[in-house]
Formats: structure tokens, sequence, C-alpha cells
DNA sequence: GAATGTTTATGAAGTA
DNA sequence: TACTTCATAAACATTC
């Protein structure tokens, strides 16, 4: 027998792709640090990503070429390429999209129900592709829009913190980066935001931890299925009308009132959320909005500037934000709302928006691969060479795929 | 002690 | 332009 570590189930692999399986909870370590086997699937280590360093816990798939490829799950013979230049969704514009609306239908008008179904797998290589070829761009999506994801893509639609944060990695290859930095975001994201609701774990299922749900009335915040920015911010009724009614307290003690060193409010707990959450309670009101309305002119001004950046073609001044691919990616998707769903029946159905991270994901089990499309017609015919390799069906719950390798070069066309 | 959770603070960027 | 949404940092508390 191979002395190569068993392959979860939900893993699989062939000669020409990869498909990492992400069964909650994850049951693979992709710690380079802790895996001799991830450095032998590439050739460089640490890895490097567009001469970005990544992190330790880089996946092996998004590792520079080498020729023999072993991996935790098995021995590959194909080689990864990456950092060749593909065009992307990022990188979109209205050109772009005429080009990827007409051979959309091209591929619809020429394909048979082969190739269609050769699609729907090709569709989520090719999102895959685009993922994690852009591995070092930021992904446009907010850390609300990856907790939603993580949760809404998860069978019991309840998440732990942990779980969370392995979604994200697995997922963009981005977040492999920084770790510390965006997850204690998220963490906020999670405590501040009402439409995240903690449940406490049952007596059964000890661990570190509760657990992370939508709440009710939250499920449709991204109803346009494009993730990007909600249309409204979700405040829970019972917790707004309680903020608005210590807000004006708040202010009619304004004179009076005497904030700790760090800023809490006398009614701070940190408790609090917690035991009010599982109550669909209220917690303590913040100050933001007052302190928001005072920046305001500052807040004004230095958006002038960045306007006039954006005009002379430079970035905001602040890199940490979305970077400017995300605001090309929005003007590509509102091209796309303005210009395209009007004639295209297709794409009349909100499912089908190809903006939606949901449908990205779920097409290779449920979709049709169709609605996909790529400005290439040789990208195209690379991914659904490659899907010809494809298992399926698979079970886990959450999955990508590595991208399309070399060998699918010469194989495809 | 590390992971998890809460809150305050600040500023960039988007929207009406 | 005012306001909202989001990202980030940090301090601190709680839990395992």
């Amino acid at each position: 027998m191979s002395s190569s570590p068993k392959i979860p189930n939900n893993v699989y692999q062939t000669n020409n792709i990869q498909q990492v399986g992400c069964c909650y909870p994850s049951s693979m370590n992709y710690s380079t640090s802790n895996s001799t086997n991830m450095q032998m699937m590439g050739s460089l280590s640490p890895v490097t990503m567009n001469g970005i360093p990544t992190s330790s816990s880089t996946y092996g798939q998004i590792s520079n070429a080498g020729t023999l490829s072993t991996t935790p799950y098995g021995t590959s013979s194909s080689i990864n390429v990456l950092n060749s230049l593909s065009p992307t969704r990022y990188q979109g514009n209205n050109q772009m999209l005429t080009e990827k609306v007409n051979n959309h239908q091209n591929i619809n008008n020429n394909s048979n129900n082969s190739t269609n179904n050769a699609a729907v797998v090709a569709a989520a290589a090719a999102n895959a592709y685009r993922r994690n070829f852009n591995a070092c761009a930021k992904p446009p999506y907010s850390y609300i829009s990856l907790i939603t994801m993580a949760i809404q893509l998860c069978p019991s639609k309840m998440c732990t913190l942990s779980e969370i944060y392995q979604f994200i990695m697995d997922s963009f290859p981005y977040y492999r980066q920084n770790q510390q930095r965006w997850q204690n975001s998220i963490r906020h994201s999670l405590s501040f935001n009402d439409c995240f609701v903690k449940v406490p774990r049952s007596p059964d299922r000890p661990g570190k931890g509760s657990y992370w749900t939508l709440h009710n009335e939250a499920t449709n915040m991204f109803e346009n299925g494009c993730y990007l920015r909600r249309q409204k911010r979700f405040k829970c009724p019972k917790r707004e009308a309680f903020r608005i009614h210590h807000r004006d307290s708040n202010n009619r003690n304004l004179d009076k009132s005497n904030t700790s060193s760090s800023g809490r409010s006398p009614l701070s707990s940190s408790s609090q959320k917690s035991s009010d959450d599982s109550q669909h309670g209220l917690i303590s009101p913040t100050n933001q909005n007052q302190q928001r309305s005072m920046s305001i002119t500052q807040n004004s001004f230095i958006h002038q500037q960045n306007t006039i950046h954006q005009r002379n073609g430079q970035s905001g001044a602040d890199s940490r934000n979305h970077p400017v691919a995300a605001t090309k990616l929005k003007q590509e998707q509102c091209d796309f709302n303005n210009h395209i769903m009007s004639f295209d029946p297709h794409f009349s159905n909100i499912n089908y928006h190809p903006f939606a991270i949901t449908t990205l994901m779920q097409a290779a089990a449920t979709g049709d691969g169709s609605k996909f499309y790529d400005n290439s017609a040789l990208n195209y015919n690379l991914y659904a060479a490659a899907s010809a390799n494809l298992p399926q069906p698979f079970s886990s719950d959450y999955y990508m795929y590595a991208p399309p390798t070399q060998t699918l070069a010469h194989g495809g066309m």
C-alpha cells in the first residue's frame, strides 16, 4: 500500500483537477508548517502568489509548479500553473461583458446535452480558476457577506467561528494571509451586527464557542444574490428600539455622561449580548452615529480628495479597503443589470445572477453550467475538457476546485 | 493561555 | 452633503 495519508471521503482527485473538499468540521490540515506533503507539492516554500508570500496555512493547491505533486490526498501528475494571465471578473469592463454575453449565447446555441453537462462542472472550475488566479486580490465581498455565505452554505445553517474562518480560507486564498487581522474583523462583525445570532451549544455537543446563525428576518439580506453590498443594513427591531431610546437618553444626559478610559458605556457588558441574543434581546447602544456625525466635515473633504484621485485613475487613500478592482466589479455588475438582464431572459431570474456566490459555488452540484460564461472561448474549452474528469456527485458541504492544470492546456483544444 | 466574544473608536467608501 | 455601510484596530471580558 501507498504511504499516502488517508484521503477523506469528501476529497476527490483526478490527474487533471483536484477537488479539495471541505466538510464541516474540516478534517484536513492544510498547514504547511505541519505538513511535509504540502511542501512537496509546491516547488517553492513558502509559496508565493504573484510575488506575495502567503501564510503558512497556504494550501498546496495554490502552490507553484511541481512536476509530480504529492498531496495529503494522493499524487497528482498534473502541473499547477499559476500566475498566468486570465481575464477575470475582477478586471471586467463593458467590452468584456459584451463578449461574455456573446459567448454565453453561442455556447447555448451550439451546445448539446453532453457539453451542457460538461459546462456544469466547467463553470465551477472556471470560477475557481478565476478565484485562484486572483489569489492575491481581495474578494469584493464584505465580511458580512462572507459570514452569510458560510452560514447559508452549511446544511445546518449554523457555524462555529472556526468553521466560518475555515470556509473563508477555503474559498478565498486572499484570506490565508494576515489571519489575525481579518479574523478580528469577523468576530467584530458577528458581535456587532444584529443579523447574526449566537446559538449556544447543546450539552451533547460540547466545545469552545457558540454556533452562529442568521437572524430569522435577515436570511434575505442579499436578495439580489450578488453579495456585494447590502441594500440596507439589517437591524433587529427590538434592538433598534432600544438603541433609539437609549441614544435619546444619552443625548439628554450628554453633559453628564462620562465614559471610561476605554470609552465603554456604563451599560456595556461583554456578557450582555450573549445572554440577550439567545432571547432576541437588546444590547447597549453605541455612540457611533454621534461620532460619525462629528467627522462628517473631514469625511466629506477626504471623500472629495478620493473622488479626484479616482478621476485621475488613482486608488483611494486607504489601501485597506476594497481595491479598485472591486469598483470595477461593481460597475460591471451595474452594467450587467442595466443592459443585459433586460434582453437576456436567462438572467432575468436573480438566482442566475452570475455574481451570486451561491450560484458560483453550487453550480457544479445543482446548477446549469451554461449560465456561466467566459470571455475567452479558449478558457471555456479548457474548462469543458477539464470537467470530463471531474468526479461527481460529491458529498462535501463546502467545496472548491483547484485551478485547471497545465495538462488541460494540451488536452482541451 | 488561547480562543472566543463584546464594545469602542476611527475613517474610507457608497448611497440617497 | 448627510447619512449609512463597511473595514480595521484595539482593549477588555469570558470561556474552555
